[in-house]
DNA sequence: CGACCTTATGGTGAACTTAACATAAGGTGT
DNA sequence: ACACCTTATGTTAAGTTCACCATAAGGTCG
């Protein structure tokens, strides 16, 4: 249903505002290809060469993984990852490049947009 | 489970790749207080100057719109609306303030998120 | 061969979100 | 009195996401 816990109205100052601010990269219909947690994914990957230990660094299930990779494979329309039982996950040219354009895109972003939100609220 | 629908690989050229944006405004402990959806909601409101003539404008049911406004006063901790059964509902002070500190916000960083997107990715 | 690493899926159930339905009650106009 | 407008909630169904468990199978090392 709804309706999160209250809050005691503040006499009279300002109320606390923060701004959360999301970017998506995301396919012709809607589908998901980058976040802040599939970033954080293939970073991690980049790292690690694996899946596995992925998984057990982001505290996240083998399969939960996985499955985000594919998704955003499937609305990429490109493999991002290459992976073999013996050598592990890496990434493919187009995963790396993908990945440094959002990382540069998500702080270019979170910049500008804080910068925005200050001048509005904070003045 | 999930893994979206498949997309054909594009054989060489580039993926069709948008951009979502998404800002809000929340309180302290992550509670919404304003989005795309609450702003036409207030928008809506200030316009009719009534919940049920907004539901129906917005094809939503009463209750979803009055449950989201009220959701915005809990976190935002002040009432953002009036409500009388005889004059309906209208924006208190503090709710226009914070419709319009929000229509900008959202306006600019669309504007430079844009931006940022076009330069790294239609370069 | 056996223990252990890896990728790769399926299934199931819980938790959370949203939609739909129902009801109550005040006010206004005929 | 009645029909119709409004706000205000509770209840319940349905749908979507996510965590957990289980299984399968290839490969390596001792």
């Amino acid at each position: 249903m709804g309706i999160e816990r209250g809050t005691i109205p503040t006499a009279k100052g300002k109320n606390i505002v923060k701004l959360r601010s999301i970017q998506l990269l995301v396919s012709d219909n809607g589908g998901i290809i980058m976040g802040k947690g599939r970033m954080e994914i293939l970073a991690s990957i980049d790292r690690t060469g694996s899946i596995n230990k992925t998984a057990k660094a982001l505290k996240m299930s083998y399969k939960s993984v996985w499955s985000k990779i594919k998704s955003t494979e499937a609305n990429f329309g490109r493999p991002v990852v290459t992976a073999t039982k013996t050598e592990g996950t890496h990434l493919t040219e187009e995963g790396r490049t993908l990945l440094d354009q959002y990382k540069r895109l998500n702080e270019q972003c979170i910049e500008t947009d804080d910068a925005h939100f200050r001048a509005i609220f904070k003045a």
